[in-house]
DNA sequence: CCCAGTATTCCGCTGAGCGGAATCCGCCGC
DNA sequence: GCGGCGGATTCCGCTCAGCGGAATACTGGG
């Protein structure tokens, strides 16, 4: 199936310089030559001169085992995105404050497709070490940050995650019939709690950011052991902060 | 000078895409089209195609205004690179801790060409803005984690940075052989101090941070208001914290 | 040494990329 | 409303940068 020009496949040479760069993922962050060439698709010497000239402009990086991996220009360049700059800076310090409080894991997310998009999250070394790490890309509908996303969000969105809910623990919520409701109670109710459906023994709280116009923008949760977990001391703690962070959001022009 | 066609100056496509990307900084990180051709000295048009191709690809984005920045496929990728996994990701619940138990702060870097980046800091509510954010590119002289990897760095890299010693405060160490023997200081000591050489009023305390092999490959600091600074507390704090990190980054494998 | 897998090099071919010029668009001042 | 200006977009003939199959080199394990 690779067998026609890339020409032919109507993609342009930055097209496929970026599409090496989106091979790497979490699971793929240091990659040979020919892992890269298979999970783009492109020909290997196509990848071959394209690595080299990622590398030449310091987008890629070589380690000392041959394998490239994404290179700190990249990184640095991430930096001035909006979801970094307007988002996360601004919002670690609320961050750190609610972490302070109570010793739970704190993260923000946003919105990315049909997935949320896990922004920062502050994590002493006392807390949960399953908690997921800035870019991580989570389901919408077993996390508490991507529940507050999904119930504030538009029908189209409701409509195309409740199309296929899939399955992480056996308290995993996979039946739309029951998944709408809570969508509702948690629109009105101004937060969401997640029992161990993404992961055994993690339970998450997670309230709405808003930006500009009041459009709820991105999500701020905790995460805690489930046997730790105190749900109504953390929605307090989680609201005001959300609202002093959400007048900050709308200040700096998060959209 | 941008008369002749691009492959005149030997630049390909990638190179080129790289350089709009390159274009944007923190000063610079929402610029329309005619800004980024200015700054990248590439034709109009060609800008105009590459950010068009760069945006179908989502690295970068268009406001409302019009305007170009980063998009957060950018900053996901740069999420993959050694400095956020092995370095920033590792060392955040150390800098978690230092900032526990003073307040102040605290801030890590590693050596980028002949200045250091900033890779991450902690700063509550309560502690000092000028702190440098991430991805920032300091001065290796004037700057307390600066004068870590200064003073460890190579011999070579020492020459080159005191061969030019830029003026930033009336405190600013600017005569090479004022500093040359401070750097013999700091490597027997095992720590920096700066007191107003970048910023006025923010003294700082640096120590460096080891991976394999024992060599320095980053440094972790805290920066305080000067009349506040309480250097003889903070050294031990920051040693402590760096010895235990620095075996941390030995295990996950910084380089 | 042999083999298999991986990375690198080679080179004839051609259409993707080039960019100056023209055109369109939006904003502002009169 | 009009004109001017600055910025963005479109056009299109031209050509060499990019293409990728094939050959070669390299490396590690048996």
């Amino acid at each position: 199936m690779h067998e026609s020009r890339a020409s032919e496949r109507g993609d342009s040479v930055t097209g496929r310089a970026l599409a090496v760069l989106d091979s790497f993922d979490a699971e793929h962050r240091r990659q040979p030559l020919g892992a890269i060439a298979r999970r783009t698709g492109l020909p290997l010497t196509t990848v071959h001169r394209l690595v080299h000239e990622l590398e030449r402009h310091e987008a890629l990086v070589r380690g000392p085992d041959g394998d490239w991996e994404i290179g700190s220009k990249i990184w640095r360049l991430g930096t001035l995105a909006s979801v970094h700059v307007d988002l996360r800076e601004v919002a670690l310090p609320y961050m750190e404050d609610v972490y302070a409080l109570g010793n739970d894991a704190v993260q923000i997310a946003v919105l990315d497709g049909l997935r949320c998009l896990v922004v920062d999250r502050i994590a002493g070394s006392r807390t949960m070490s399953v908690l997921s790490k800035p870019g991580s890309r989570l389901p919408l509908h077993a996390t508490g940050v991507g529940k507050v996303l999904l119930a504030f969000g538009t029908t189209e969105l409701q409509e195309a995650v409740l199309g296929s809910l899939d399955r992480y623990t056996d308290r995993t919520i996979t039946d739309a019939e029951t998944l709408r409701p809570q969508l509702r109670t948690i629109r009105s109710q101004g937060f969401a709690v997640t029992r161990e459906e993404l992961t055994p023994g993690a339970t998450s709280v997670a309230v709405p950011l808003r930006g500009r116009r009041g459009a709820v923008t991105a999500a701020l949760g905790v995460v805690s052991p489930s046997e730790s977990a105190e749900v109504s001391k953390m929605v307090p703690v989680l609201q005001v902060t959300a609202a002093a962070l959400s007048s900050k959001l709308v200040e700096t022009g998060l959209a």
